[in-house]
DNA sequence: TAATGGGTGCACT
DNA sequence: AAGTGCACCCATT
């Protein structure tokens, strides 16, 4: 099935995938190859911009990932490629979250005791532990960076502090850019952040125009979890709820976190240090609780899409420009694929109007501000089990219980199909990888920031039709 | 005892520590306080110059080491602190040692097999598990650095590789700095190293004024080893093969490492990564064996020291100036003197001519040159178990087995006596640090470069006598 | 404070 | 693909 064009892809139900998730909710971390198929999820892609140094990437996933707490830092990264993961957590004791970040290692260290004296070389706090990577690889062919989002869950909650250094950093920095746009914005999220105001999830739109396309994915891919199984099923009703939040959520806010619980259910996958075995087994009861009703059932996931368009902003409905921004997953599948580039942008998809995704379940919602969104959260309950952090499971984390692996395989088949009617969608055996798209052949700088300069309006003003504007902009 | 004005002293016997020795040999790593006692060794310290500036450190250790077969790097570092340790061995498939390091990691991985998918973060090779430490400190009140050996010991076995690049730059650098009488040192080393032409262990002077105080400590401090415990017990008696020996050490070689085997007995301690502990465990009775015979008798250790002096070089007894060098660690105690300084050089142990120490025993040089020393080594059999490096345990390494810790406090106490005598020494509770000595008000460059200024032929035709002139050249 | 220990961001290899 | 050299940090005493 070609994932562009087609837009009720019915990829995911009798195929393979499927099979696979039917047991995989069942043991933790005993079946590795069980448990491989809950770990990974699908996220929201977006475009890519057409980067013209390594280092204009990172702000560019910042603009993305500190809207949804997620701070990011490199890993590792060369000339062809940049790895980036969560930032350790070492909350300096004059930071605000000082008291809850401290109690991380005692906590996360759980076997230590086990093992008197054990060390790591490296990564001691469990923050550190953390499976999310992005990976951001240059195309010698393509002459592009391609974006790929390795494993989309967390470890640890998530939270947004204005007060790290390194945000503070990035704020200068869209200062010095003169990135306006992106300077409310986060001002925006700053206010509310400060203010306890909850982190709603608002629309964070997507010019990609793959985005209903891969929320299909999301419906074929369910989780392990009952939750997630049972609501999306068919594309079509997907679409369908889509919509009708879609309409109201401009309404709610300009910026906000496209997801608020970017953890998947039973996830874990991609956890590969063994030495993490105990602590995480440890966990893993508490976590379990806590996933399922963490889950965000991805019918409310993907809210609001706009109509791609090539080079620059997505609007918001509400007539504010809106951030790209990468969606939760969804799933615990395995997979990743490529973006098609041009070719793609000329798919029937994007003629199409994409669907657009909110929060539609309060509750859900609810839960996963609790979790790692609200602002409250930073002040005084997080990393703190009295003060839980989420309020079903008493756990401070949504962590990934079983390190698991294989189901990249099984999904890696099921693309396989879709390859073949796209050539340009490349799967990757690699497990659980979810990829943001990236267009090429625009020079578009961060998509937060409009080729033609952005005015610091946050309504529509981009001049020239993006992919998003031509498929998803409804207006 | 004071250290510095007592040739004799007897601090060892009798002692706490070697009550502790007693039992350290026998359990592997089930008893830490047990086998904390074999951790570590005495070695050799020199005097530090007066460094400007933090990179100066480097090239004065790597002349150091280099020689010893040990390449070192910078583990952490900042404006109070430089860590060395022994680099990383991941040599590239085109360098020569290509086929017998790649081994290394499944070597010493042993543990793998158990936990399937188990991955550090960081440190997989088991290169970088060497305990080997150097520490470099800033002392703000002292306005000095002071350089202290943390844990004279390593977990592989020791080779010179002229064709590291590291090496590559270092030579370059001493080109640079015209520090020519390095040079030919490592002219000569390089060209030894090639021709597979052994390594001998040559005198090494150094200028400290404590260097037989300091294998007077090693005397008091056996190793958990019988070899080590039964030779070396009285200080005098150690002397006396210290001058028999110095005097046909200059017509050996001209540069040589002070000791081909810097490894310890037993040794192990510090290192506290537990997941390293089973790999360690599994090699442990390799290792045992190949220690007890590889034990250099510390009688023969410590060669040729000097009159210690104030500013500059040390000349080697034949008349030729000889470069500072750390000396290979006798026992396995966990202790740290720190240089009085200045005050120190008043001590009597100044006045005293300071033994000089070689190979005398050709016995233990010869596994020491096979085990760690014999340039053949770099050629073909390193990392080889096919060909092994150690003719008597077949073991490819020198390593310490069961990471333990806690001699440092039965040491603690007994070199409180000796600090009680001398203030200015200064004892770290620290487990297993020996130091490197210095001096303190003096403006020399690095020890290996005369301080008056050399010219740049590796004949000689150096317009004042370089060092290397003096001693080796032979002609 | 000074000293000392360690985590980890990140690029080099 | 990842190990790891190195330094900028932070923590503790
Ligand atoms: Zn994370
Ligand atoms: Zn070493």
């Amino acid at each position: 099935m070609n994932c562009v064009s087609n837009d009720d892809i019915s990829v995911p139900e009798g195929s393979p995938v499927s099979a696979t998730m039917s047991h995989s909710g069942s043991n933790e971390e005993s079946q590795p190859a069980a448990l491989a198929k809950d770990q990974n999820k699908l996220i929201h892609l977006d475009p890519i911009p057409d980067f013209q140094d390594k280092g204009e990437i990172k702000p560019w996933l910042q603009k993305i990932y500190y809207p949804q707490g997620i701070e990011i830092v490199i890993e590792r990264s060369d000339r062809l490629k940049v790895v980036f993961k969560c930032k350790a957590s070492k909350r300096g004791k004059n930071s605000q979250g000082w008291a809850a970040t401290k109690s991380e290692s005692p906590v996360s260290l759980s076997k230590q005791p086990v093992l008197e004296g054990s060390k790591k070389k490296r990564s001691v706090s469990r923050f550190n532990l953390c499976p999310f990577r992005i990976r951001a690889t240059y195309s010698l062919k393509r002459k592009r960076w391609n974006i790929v989002v390795v494993n989309n869950s967390h470890s640890h909650p998530l939270k947004f502090d204005p007060d790290s250094d390194d945000y503070k950093k990035f704020k200068s920095k869209l200062r010095e850019d003169n990135d306006w746009e992106a300077i409310k914005k986060f001002d925006e999220l700053e206010y509310r952040a400060r203010s306890n105001l909850p982190i709603e999830s608002s629309v964070i739109t997507c010019d990609c125009g793959l985005t209903n396309e891969i929320s299909s994915f999301n419906i074929v891919l369910p989780s392990a979890k009952p939750t997630m199984i049972n609501k999306p099923k068919s594309t079509s009703k997907l679409r369908q709820q889509r919509k009708e939040t879609f309409l109201k959520i401009p309404q709610q806010h300009d910026f906000l976190p496209n997801t608020t619980h970017v953890d998947s259910p039973t996830v874990s996958g991609f956890i590969d240090d063994l030495s993490l075995d105990q602590p995480f087994a440890a966990l893993s009861t508490a976590t379990d609780a806590f996933t399922d009703l963490n889950e965000i059932d991805f019918t409310s996931i993907f809210h609001k899409p706009q109509h791609p368009h090539r080079q620059h902003e997505r609007h918001s409905i509400t007539g504010t420009p809106v951030p790209p921004n990468v969606f939760s997953p969804l799933t615990n599948s395995t997979f990743q694929y490529y973006s098609p580039t041009d070719e793609l942008l000329n798919s029937p998809a994007h003629q199409r109007p994409p669907s657009v995704s909110t929060h539609h379940s309060t509750q859900l919602v609810d839960i996963c501000e609790k979790q790692s969104w609200d602002p409250h959260y930073n002040d005084h309950s997080q990393d703190s089990l009295a003060t839980p952090l989420c309020e079903i499971t008493n756990s401070d984390m949504c962590r990934a219980d079983t390190p698991q692996r294989g189901i990249g395989d099984v999904l890696s088949q099921e693309l396989n199909a879709i390859k073949a009617i796209d050539s340009d969608l490349q799967i990757i055996d690699e497990s659980m990888s979810t990829q943001i798209f990236h267009r090429s052949g625009f020079d578009s700088e961060s998509p937060w920031t409009p080729h033609d300069q952005l005015t610091q309006d946050n309504d529509e003003d981009s001049n020239d039709k993006s992919f998003w504007d031509m498929n998803f902009a409804r207006q």
